[in-house]
DNA sequence: GAATCGTGGAC
DNA sequence: TGTCCAAGATT
């Protein structure tokens, strides 16, 4: 065992156990000629940030049949995508999705750079994207380090150095790996390893087309790497939200975020800050009306990055539409199900509902 | 460099 | 029930 790791193996691996994905170019697909519509990659490396595969599909499917090219997402309204993206979290990606087909349709002719320096240059293109698309959609040689990545060379290359100060050796790894001739495929075929042979509890060694070479493998080091750094305890916050509902038709009042920053751009009932030490003695002074607010039993919570949450709910009974408030509106049926509403609000809005 | 930024599934 | 973590980017 413990020969130099080289990339035929794997590619070999990749030949017959690829995924089959909505946004794949399967290898026998690209044997023939076809040619990824870059749109279609990048649509799908972006949803694919720190999203899992299983979550992405059906987002997937919906955007591209809503807007099949790039010059119908640049021209669909900021309103329409975010509400298309309601779900999928991390919501400036969808912001970024829009100004990047906005530029690519505008001042690119439609067509995606070829390069990582032109990629890297659209809004919402880090690293990873830049490199994903130039050698998955365009055939040309890129280091795609993504967590996959980390993991199986972290492995391979039994590298004890703990995440992320790591990253720098990860990724001179993989420039070195990664083959001239199928870039794309190569990429793909590390990801996939790392997501079904190379996973991040109980790897299955015995099935790794890369198991002669794993260094980790050999040291029984494999299921303890990679190491990463200590992460920071999440707090509590906690605040109050109201769910108005307009009797008549069950329609709930409605308001729009702030652009930047948490939930930016989507939509919300109205409510409080959320903080740690929040002051439930004026619980009320948040509602966006005097009314008979009563308190829902049970609390909402949820967890985001980097806090938890829990949310006193509010339901107020309305007999009469009182003048709505500045930038604020009803929304029932079907308009409220299709609404920008992230799943927090949803979580909130079922439960004044109930 | 460290924080911020969602969500759902696996264990 | 709590933690981990998933095809990261931005500031």
């Amino acid at each position: 065992m413990n020969s130099i790791p080289t990339s035929s193996p794997l590619l070999d691996w990749y030949d017959k156990h690829a995924r089959s994905l909505p946004w794949r170019t399967s290898p026998e697909d690209r044997r023939l000629g076809v040619i990824p519509d870059a749109y279609q990659v990048w649509l799908s490396e972006v949803m694919l940030q720190q999203t899992t595969v299983a979550t992405v599909k059906d987002y997937y499917v919906k955007f591209l049949s809503l807007w099949p090219k790039v010059e119908d997402l640049a021209g669909a309204s900021d309103e329409d995508v975010m509400k298309a993206w309601a779900g999928l979290g991390y919501y400036s990606r969808a912001r970024n999705l829009k100004k990047c087909a906005e530029m690519v349709a505008q001042e690119l002719g439609g067509r995606f750079p070829e390069t990582e320096d032109g990629l890297r240059a659209l809004p919402g293109i880090g690293p990873y994207t830049a490199a994903a698309i130039s050698a998955i959609a365009f055939n040309r040689k890129a280091a795609v380090v993504d967590g996959n990545v980390e993991r199986v060379l972290s492995r391979l290359y039994e590298i004890t150095t703990p995440l992320p100060d790591s990253k720098p050796d990860i990724r001179t790894a993989m420039e070195q790996l990664t083959p001239e001739d199928r870039p794309g495929d190569f990429a793909q075929a590390v990801m996939d390893l790392g997501a079904t042979i190379c996973t991040p509890k109980r790897p299955a060694c015995v099935l790794c087309p890369w198991v002669d070479p794993c260094t980790a493998r050999a040291s029984g080091l494999a299921d303890s790497l990679p190491r990463k750094a200590p992460k920071k305890a999440k707090p509590t916050r906690h605040g109050v939200a109201f769910v108005a509902i307009r009797q008549s038709d069950n329609a709930v009042l409605l308001r729009r975020r702030p652009p930047k920053g948490l939930l930016g751009g989507m939509s919300e009932v109205p409510g409080s800050i959320w903080s740690e030490d929040f002051d439930f003695t004026t619980a009320l002074q948040h509602a966006p009306f005097p009314a008979n607010w009563q308190r829902r039993t049970g609390i909402v919570k949820h967890t985001f990055t980097h806090f938890h949450l829990e949310v006193t709910v509010f339901r107020g009974l309305l007999s009469d539409s009182l003048a709505v408030l500045d930038e604020s509106w009803w929304s029932s049926g079907d308009d409220l199900a299709g609404e920008a509403l992230p799943t927090i609000m949803r979580k909130i809005v079922t439960a004044g509902l109930d």
